[in-house]
This record gives structure tokens, sequence and C-alpha cells, in this order.
DNA sequence: TTGTATGCGTTATCAG
DNA sequence: CTGATAACGCATACAA
């Protein structure tokens, strides 16, 4: 494009209107101009086609309305939903968004954090899972459920509170004795508080409960062995699960039907974040929902907001429950 | 961040290292300095935490290294792997993706477009249903899955022979009589060959078949009509379907259980994409599956091909089936 | 090999 | 209200 057959410029638009260099500029950018002047001008826009140049713009102003978002892909739907929703709070804001996939790797992150600072963006929001990821401390920088430090605004569902939800829920669909089962990475970060907010309502109701919790990375069947120590006589110890996600859940519900029982008639499931199939379909599983518009819109009115110094360091979203076909209702 | 702070220029770097500004610069893009020099300057940089500002070099080169794609979204589970293998593709030539999400919104591609010439890119992948889209004549340009002109080169997966080979598969499976059911685009374009290329192996085998096909948008209860409307003393006239996306493939393995028949005992199913449920898992359904990695591949070295003269103008990969539960196998 | 100076396209500050 | 001109940060042709 520009590089073969080189572009027409703002001098080019002048000359060809036969006014001068500024006169174009302030055309360009609706600023005050004489009803003859701003025809001239447009017209030889239009004659030549001409296109402004973000470059010349932003090394002049130094100013690129860019957020730069990194996040592991795009495959996990539950990502694909959080992209969404940014772009979206940033096109609202005239923002563009530089996506950076991390794909899970701690070199990649601190690559695509130069790479933003090189691109002038105009601040950060990132969701990793880097323990020691370093922050850069002149270019606003929000994190999503992972707290650094109170010099870095947190966006988080509540997941504490979803954990909570979680199984009082299953409670008052009549369980009485429930398991929670997760893999997570082994830094904490804000989704560990969902067992949290679990084992705390279970304690409160008196409940019996049992806790599995793996590392990324672990096998599968390790979860499956867990459940299988505990069938006897063909039925599962447990009446209720709550799982650290919808896919786990998911995967759950595919082994429970495979052991021979019945969700939601033998158990009851629910899972976190609100995947709905194809993204717009039902929701794969009963589940604790995300309110994913709302983070987004939090990360990026943080991150944009002129003085990050009176903005709260954590931002905890309220979560609600949903029905999805793995629950009695 | 650099805006605030105004951050350190080549030129603080050199007065730092007490070199020339030139020898920054060689030192940073890699070329022949003096060893005495180049620590110098490595030095200096570390000291003031030097990052080289792009625009700067873009202005100056006209290189952005940078490829636009716009895509309608990235929830749909098809158009989210796209932009991952897609990513991976631009990753490996050293090139940024400026991703543009057109909400299926005409205006919304004509301003993305403009958008990306702004930003100098060197080039725009889309894959667009939009009629009526101008394309920019001084920008390389590759669509996926929808033809436009021979100068304007094309990537789709074999849709004839995806559509062919869901007709051969099915009958191999046992089935003997078909039905075909989609929803798109009124725009002809490369998908609709699945219907033609399924319709010409019913043909030249013998098979009796039915067609049924939708505008976009509409509601989906005509499927369901459809289905009943051939429904008799409670067997299904068709006991083998094919449906244009995987996703139209679930909705209606849905709609068939509702209806009291099993599947795939009763219907076998195919669907059209390769879906995989969370993007990792297993298949949703069986299915013809599309070579998204070698379809961001080639959309990838097109666009960057130095002459697009000489690329073909339609270039077509090869699918093939997968068994995802909805079939006998 | 290193230093110097120019210009990429734009905005902003001055004069007129 | 408009015209001329100086930066912005960088790469590079040319001079030393």
């Amino acid at each position: 494009m520009q590089k073969e057959k080189n572009a027409p410029t703002m001098a080019d638009v002048a000359r060809e209107a036969g006014v001068a260099l500024g006169t174009v500029s302030r055309v360009v950018n609706g600023l005050q101009v004489g009803d003859e002047f701003k025809t001239k001008v447009e017209e030889a826009i239009q004659r030549l086609g001409y296109q402004y140049n973000s470059s010349g713009r932003i090394l002049r102003t130094g100013n690129t309305n860019t957020i730069a978002f990194i996040i592991p892909n795009t495959i996990n739907p539950y990502f694909a939903l959080l992209v969404h929703h940014i772009n979206i709070a940033l096109e609202k804001r005239n923002c563009k968004m530089l996506l950076c996939f991390s794909e899970y790797d701690k070199n990649r992150e601190t690559e695509y954090i130069q790479m933003a600072r090189q691109n002038q963006v105009d601040g950060i929001i990132a969701l990793t899972y880097n323990p020691d990821l370093t922050i850069p401390a002149d270019v606003p920088f929000v994190t999503i459920d992972r707290f650094f430090s109170v010099s870095v605004p947190c966006v988080a569902a509540d997941n504490f509170g979803g954990g909570y939800l979680a199984a009082k829920k299953l409670y008052e669909l009549g369980c009485r004795h429930l398991g929670f089962m997760r893999t997570g990475s082994t830094v904490t970060n804000e989704p560990s508080k969902r067992k949290d907010g679990f084992v705390s309502a279970c304690v409160e109701m008196g409940l019996p409960f049992e806790v599995i919790a793996l590392e990324d990375g672990a096998p599968y069947t390790e979860f499956e062995k867990f459940l299988s120590d505990h069938m006897k006589n063909g039925k599962l110890a447990f009446d209720g699960l709550f799982l650290g996600t919808d896919m786990l859940a998911w995967m759950i519900v595919q082994t429970l039907k495979k052991m021979g029982l019945r969700v939601p008639e033998d158990v009851q499931v629910i899972g976190f974040d609100g995947i709905r199939s194809f993204g717009v379909l039902d929701l794969v599983v009963s589940t604790i929902v995300q309110p994913v518009q709302e983070i987004a819109e939090a990360c990026v009115s943080t991150v944009l907001s002129k003085h990050l110094s009176n903005v709260p360091s954590l931002i905890c979203l309220p979560v609600k429950y949903a029905y999805g076909g793995t629950t009695k209702e």
C-alpha cells in the first residue's frame, strides 16, 4: 500500500487545494475553518483519496488511543467472551485494542508488555497467571483475576461469593453431602477464593463436604479416581458437586454419566463462568455466571482513568446463579 | 506512560553514552558497531530504561509489520479458532495482528478497512459477508470463504468436497434417505458450495434427498417445522442429515432428541467446521473438519507475498471427516 | 567504524 | 481565520 505507491500526504492535499498545510490539518481534525477553504480542502481530499497517517499523528501527539489486552488465548470460550466485551467497552471510548496472546507463556507476556510500550499504548489490561511478572510503573496497568499489589488495580468477579452461593444453592436444591473439585494455577489468585466461599458456606450450614484441588496440568484421571473412590454400591458419596470452572463441570458430568450416574437426579452439578455452547446458545451446565460485561467495563474505565492513584485496588463484581440443566429446577 | 513522564529517546541514550545518535540507532537495530561503543550504548539503554518508539520507526521506514484481520467476532468458536491460527502464522513471520471485529456490520467493516490503511498495515485479511464491500486497490487483500474477483485472492476449505464427502459418508454408514439443512448469507459464497457437493453426491449415488436452505436470521422454528413435517408414525423420513455448520448440527441434534428420536441410532448427523467443546475437548458432533491451520497459513503467506499478481485467486484446502458421536462408528 | 544532518507526516505555536 | 515553521523519534545517506 503506502509503501509501494506512496500515498498522498497533507502536503499533497494542501498543494492540490491551493491552501497551507496547517489548514488541511485543521479540516481533518474538525477545527474552525472558513467554509470556502473547507470545501476546497475536502474536494482535494476526495480527488486524491487522502487518508491520514496515524504514525505521524502519534509521533507528534504521543496519543495512541490504544489499550493492550494480554490474554492466554481466544480458544477458551471465557477468554473469547472477555475479548469481545473489552473490545466493545474500548470502542465505546474511541479506543483501539492491541490484542496479545500469551499462550500461558511467561516470556511471551513480558515480550508483549515491552511491545505494548514500544507502541505507546495508553494502558495495559492483562489476565495472567505468571507469578513474578514485572509490572511497568510508567503505564497504567490493570489485571483481571489476579492481585499483584495495591498499586495495580485488579478486577474480578466475586469469587468468594460465587463459591458461597454455589454451596447454598446446592443445599437449597436438596443436596446434603457436597464436593468441590478444581484445577488451577499454583499462584494464589482470585479464582482460588471460589473454594474458600464454598467451604465457608458448608461450615456455616454444618454440611459435610470434601475438596480436591489439583495443580494445572495434573492428569484428569486423578479426578476420576477421586470420584470412583467415593462410590459405594453404585452410589456416589456426594449428591452435589461444585466445580472450579464450567469446563471442568462439563467434563465431570460426562464422567458421572459414564459411571452410570444420572445428572441431576443422582448428583447435581454447578460450574463457574457462565459458558454457553457456541457462545450464544444454552448454558453448558448450571453455573455461577461471571459478570463479563461489567468486568470489561471496569477494566477499561479503570485503565483509562486519569488518576490511577485514587482507584480501588480490588474491584469485585457480583455473580449470580443460573440454571443450565445439571441441577434440579 | 510516555505521555506523562516523557520517555527517554535515542538522543537521551546518545548523550548518556557519550556517542552519536546514529550509533545508538545502529546498536538498537543490530548493525555493525565497535564493541567498545556497543557496550557503552547498551549500558546507557539499561540505565535509562530506553524503549524504542515504534511510531518514529514506522514514520521513517513506512514498515509496520502489521496485518489487519477483520472478522465478525470472537464468540463464535470457529472464528476464535481462526483468530488463534492467524495470530500464530503471523507471529512466525514477525508480524503483529490488528484485530477488527465487524459484528457482521457493513459500516464497521468499511471503517475498519479505513482504519487499517491509516495505520499503514502491510495487508488485510477479511472474513466478511458484505456483498458490496469496496476493496482497496493499494493494499494486499485476502478474503476467507468469499470470492470477490480474480484480483482478490480467496482462501477457503474445499466446501464442495466437504458436502460431497458428507453425503458419501452417510451412505457408507447405512443411510438411504438424506436431508441437508443450512442457514446462510444471501450472498453466494464458498460455504454455499457445501450444498452443491452434497446434492452432487446424492444425485451420483441415486439417493433420494431433500434440501432446506434458509437465510441468516430466519427463525429456528422453520427447521423444526421442516422436521416435524417429515415425521410419519413416530419415524423421520430421513436417516441421515447433513448440516451447514456444527452449530446448526448441534441444535438439530437437541431438537431430534426432543422429538423422541435417537442419534445416531435413528438418524445420523454430520455437521461442518470441526468445533470442539471448550475449544479443546471432544468434537461436538460428527463433522467435516475445516483445515483451520492451513487456511490461516495460506492467508498469511498470500497476503505477505511480494507479488500478489502471480498468486492463485482461489486457494481451496482439503477437508476431512471426523467422528464426533452423532454417526455410527 | 562513527558522527552529522535530513526528512518521514503530523500537530501546534506563532505571526500575519 | 490562515500561512509558515518548528518539533516529535527514528533510520539512513553522506561526510569525516
